[in-house]
DNA sequence: ATTGACCTTTACGTAAACGTAAAGTATTAT
DNA sequence: ATAATACTTTACGTTTACGTAAAGGTCAAT
């Protein structure tokens, strides 16, 4: 409930001070002053974890800002309401778009490591039994 | 099996040669020749299509060159593989903790639309009954 | 032989997302 | 009183990932 400082939020979220009025300067962010001072409420902590979060999943500030403000407002009438909704769920089509993208990627290198055991089977450098890995066995032990 | 001259791979893939180009300078790809004129194999669509995926991921161009290194080489001896081995296992869990953070947003985004929802039916705009929606009912009606 | 559709290299330009000083203000500690 | 610490604005610099000409080579069709 306690108001940050802009150094505050740098520490805990591992970003420079440059980065979190960058934000600000494209209005990803508005904190409150004290004087020239930023002060920073549970509000704005939360949107820069939304922030950083969505750069993490490669989507650009400009994408991030209209999805921030799709939290901004269940408020509104219908129509709005209806609109926002629709947004809200391109929205979450496009996630799930990039959920298979991972998916594959991670069966990939499931494959690959699979792969990379069965290598060192030939070789004879492995214990035979099923070692710990990320997927189950695939078979390819013996030609 | 046939090759593919770099406009049909740019028309395949909807980018621009230069962009395919831009990753041959990078190391990325590196198909043959024949005379001046690129001509890509399957090897190099495949590439191509990880590429592509791994920015819709959020990977940057090094972090891409990397990942594919790992599937240039399950050769090697027993100790080059294992190596190999701990590489592939902390890309993969990269990916897992984006999957992480792709479902917590997907929830997030849940929350919302079911929050709309909830504003609908205040309103008294919307069919009662559970509406097509990506979550189920969160019981948010009625005050 | 010239047009058109491709391809090539070279090179300057650009948007996004910050990094990195510089110079000043305000509060706290000694 | 002064030094340290944390903040402020302003502004130029940098990296990444391409875009956008410009100038030219090659081949097929008209």
């Amino acid at each position: 409930m306690q108001p940050y400082s802009i150094g505050d939020l740098a520490r805990e979220f591992g970003v420079t001070t440059r980065t979190i009025r960058f934000y600000e300067d494209h209005g990803l962010l508005s904190p409150q002053r004290q004087g020239q001072r930023r002060i920073y409420r549970e509000r704005d902590r939360v949107r820069l974890r939304l922030i950083l979060r969505g750069k993490r999943l490669g989507f650009s500030l400009a994408e991030i800002a209209e999805t921030l403000e799709l939290y901004d407002g269940p408020r509104g009438e219908a129509g709005q309401l209806r609109f926002l909704m629709d947004k809200i769920q391109s929205r979450r089509a496009e996630l799930e778009a990039k959920r298979q993208d991972l998916e594959v990627t991670m069966k990939d290198l499931d494959r690959l490591f699979q792969d990379c055991q069965g290598r060192l089977v030939e070789i004879g450098a492995l214990p035979t039994e099923s070692t710990a890995g990320p997927g189950a066995s695939r078979g390819n032990s013996r030609p």
